[in-house]
RNA sequence: GGGGAGGUUCCCGAGCGGUCAAAGGGAACAGACUGUAAAUCUGUCGGCUCCGCCUUCGGAGGUUCGAAUCCUCCCCUCCCCA
């Protein structure tokens, strides 16, 4: 039994960051075969944005790995959080999301976290259930289970204070919120980002008060954005999301800098660890071409998020438009409008959307950017006339077939 | 309630009566190069049939030959004291 827990300690530990308090996981893993009863493990999320992407899979892989060891993973919706905001390194005050965006968002999660999650060992719930029923006296007494000399601990605070920047009170409530969440679940495993790890310890300290066994942190790293710098978040406009199309996918990672590539592969691929060493050294070595190796974990992300099919499609369209410069075929027929038997090549670029206005458009012709049926342009006085639809490219990645109308 | 700071072009952030469409950085876009839409280098980055003109600097007025820069009122944000 114990040899049992030992095994499944080892996969949990795998691509986690930290484990709280240290030692503790044989333990419980132990205690709950012996019992026959499965841990029951909480992650929350907040439904700030729509669709879920390639950060929230390091945390929803690690659910995975104790669902495929048998234990329950008790999926929380921060409904009631949602409209708080959580403040886990933000620089500002977030904005205060209506109850149909927080609806809205909350639907569209579930139907993409089952791409991950096995929906037979996950048990959905909202925090709304018991804060949306709680009493003002009820709150306050759970505020006064933490001080501010406490709260203000931490990092993502105390910053704030620091540099003069607000602090909501509702945000100081946030870790008691989320602990408290702990609390009526009875979770016995806790997982989240590296960030939350004050939140996560928060929920230990009030199931203790509580009277309740503590639940047990497990930390994943906090997956980087498409920059390479920031973490991986909608409101930065740096992620790959899970519904994205598959050429989407394949080119954003396509995009991202070799460097990040081998985060990529240590935190979101299949890969074992000693593959990603394997290949950090190849990659150091000069033995392995950091194109291929990207192109291989672009494959694998959207095999897994659509299909090895889609996966082969989207390198094949890659290698066509991008990488040989190829028209695409899927490009698009504007039908544009022309006041007289011409017109000059901005106008009719910003006509057709191309270009956001002519002096962009402008700006572009004399970058050398814009090309006619595959011929450079660079004078801006260049005429479309009325007639047959001509190929018109913009960069590398605009295209569209304008046909000009009289 | 009292005192103070501030709202600038996508973001951060200079400017503090003319030489400002407004420094610098970031993002973005483009070109070159390349092993890729990496990295690097260079350029562009309000609008306009664009070598000139027009509209911008929280909002509304005002003072000036002339204001993002000065004055008045209003809206919003932040800090300190109470």
């Amino acid at each position: 039994m114990v040899a049992e827990a030992r095994a499944q300690a080892e996969t949990l530990e795998r691509g986690a960051a930290e484990i709280l308090p240290e030692g503790d996981l044989v333990g419980r893993l132990a205690a709950a075969i012996a019992a026959g009863r499965p841990l029951r493990v909480k992650a929350g999320f907040d439904p700030t944005a729509p669709d879920l992407h390639l950060g929230h899979t390091v945390l929803l892989q690690k659910l995975r790995h104790f669902q495929e060891l048998g234990h329950q993973v008790i999926f929380l919706i921060g409904d009631f959080t949602a409209a708080i905001g959580d403040p886990t390194g933000k620089q500002e005050t977030r904005p205060v999301l209506s109850p149909e965006q927080i609806e809205a968002n909350a639907a569209t999660y579930l139907e993409q976290v089952y791409t991950i999650l096995d929906s037979a060992r996950t048990e959905v719930r909202r925090n709304g259930e018991w804060f949306g029923v709680m009493s003002a006296a009820d709150l306050i007494r759970l505020a006064a289970r933490g001080t501010v000399a406490r709260l203000l601990e931490r990092d993502d605070f105390s910053k704030r204070m620091a540099a003069g920047r607000a602090i909501g009170v509702h945000e100081l409530l946030y870790p008691l919120i989320q602990g408290y969440d702990s609390v009526r679940l009875e979770a016995d495993v806790e997982v989240g980002g590296t960030d939350q790890k004050f939140n996560l310890l928060m929920g230990r300290e009030l199931q203790r008060e509580a009277g309740l066994s503590q639940q047990l942190v497990v930390m994943v790293p906090i997956l980087e954005g498409l920059d390479g710098v920031q973490k991986m978040s909608k409101s930065l406009g740096n992620t790959i999301g899970l519904r994205e199309s598959p050429k989407a996918i394949y080119g954003k990672v396509m995009s991202i800098s070799d460097d990040l590539m081998v985060r990529y592969y240590e935190l979101v691929s299949g890969v074992g660890s000693a593959a990603v060493e394997r290949l950090r050294g190849d990659l150091a070595a000069g033995a392995v071409n950091p194109m291929a190796a990207k192109k291989a974990l672009a494959r694998e992300l959207v095999g897994r998020f659509h299909s090895p099919a889609a996966a082969a499609d989207a390198e094949a369209k890659f290698e066509r438009e991008v990488q040989s410069g190829g028209v695409p075929e899927d490009v698009g027929v504007v039908a544009i409008h022309l006041d007289r038997g011409s017109e000059w090549l901005p106008g009719v670029l910003t006509k057709a959307g191309l270009t956001s206005s002519t002096s962009e458009a402008i700006r572009l012709i004399r970058q050398g950017a814009v090309r006619v049926e595959g011929e450079r342009i660079t004078d801006k006085e260049h005429q479309i006339v009325a007639g047959a639809a001509v190929l018109v490219q913009v960069g590398k990645r605009r295209y569209a077939r304008i046909d000009p109308q009289t």
